[in-house]
DNA sequence: ATGGCTACGATCCGTAGA
């Protein structure tokens, strides 16, 4: 199973690019992540016709998330039970025997910013929802935009970053929280390129330079990091013609 | 030089992203 994740900052306007890439990279399950629109604007009808069934969790101009899938969505759930949100950032599936979880973490804008308070909250919720995920299905993948580089190897210029928002110490200690449950960074799992990144800026030409962050990951429980073969970032999509400002990243899991 | 794009939904600028 070739799992995927992508921010792609509106459906919208990517489909375009979304549809060449389903065709070029053939994943079997997809997380989207900033579709931007409710589902009534979803295109599902185009990537039915691509081969995928589509699980929606949409909202107007902001946020919006989908899981896509070549085979059957079961057991489908929007957002984190129990926390009141009016943002539309979870939604969890099941596909062959793969509890997928697809995850927009918030931004945060900036340190000390309300907004800050609330993706400090936000992945608390997410811990404590994971965990509850973990117990019911063994074997879960989380995939997303979460919005935090773990380590100043995924930063392009730690020193200009340094206690910045994606870096600072609680959104790096909130995101290990989310490995001490048991998950694993699947990009980790395997040599990489250096400099590898997940995002870059649209402004000051900052994909040529490569100033980019990792933000966007792939998370396994154990009994699926046993059966990743693969975890790579595909940097092909950002190269083209109006791009989103994030590329995908992929897993490949051996059948179980 | 603290900006520089892009998308959205409102109008012809403000908000948000990261």
């Amino acid at each position: 199973m070739k799992l995927a994740t992508w921010n792609v900052n509106s459906i919208k306007v990517r489909l375009p690019q979304l549809l060449a890439w389903l065709a070029a990279a053939q994943p079997d399950v997809v997380c989207l992540q900033e579709l931007k629109t409710e589902a009534a604007g979803f295109p599902r009808a185009a990537l039915e016709a691509a081969g995928y069934a589509c699980a929606v969790n949409g909202q107007k101009t902001y946020n919006g998330v989908a899981i896509l899938a070549r085979a059957p969505l079961a057991y489908v759930t929007a957002d984190i039970p129990g926390f009141a949100d009016e943002q539309r950032r979870v939604i969890a599936a099941t596909v062959q025997e793969v509890r997928v979880v697809c995850v927009y973490c918030p931004n945060g804008q900036a340190v000390g910013s309300d907004k800050y308070d609330y993706k400090l909250r936000w992945f608390a919720a997410l811990r404590d929802y994971l965990q509850a995920e973990l117990n019911g299905h063994p074997r879960l993948a989380v995939a997303g935009d979460f919005n935090v580089a773990p380590e100043d190897r995924d930063v392009h210029d730690p020193k200009a970053w340094e206690g910045q928002v994606h870096v600072s110490a609680p959104e790096r200690a909130a995101w290990r929280a989310l490995l001490e449950l048991g998950l694993k960074d699947s990009f980790r799992l395997f040599q990489q390129p250096e400099k590898t990144y997940t995002w870059w800026d649209y402004r000051m030409m900052a994909f040529r330079r490569n100033a980019g962050l990792r933000i966007d990951h792939i998370l396994l429980s154990a009994a699926l990091a046993e059966r990743c073969a693969a975890a790579i970032v595909d940097k092909e999509p950002r190269r083209q013609e109006r791009p989103s400002d994030h590329a995908p990243a992929l897993v490949e899991l051996r059948a179980g």
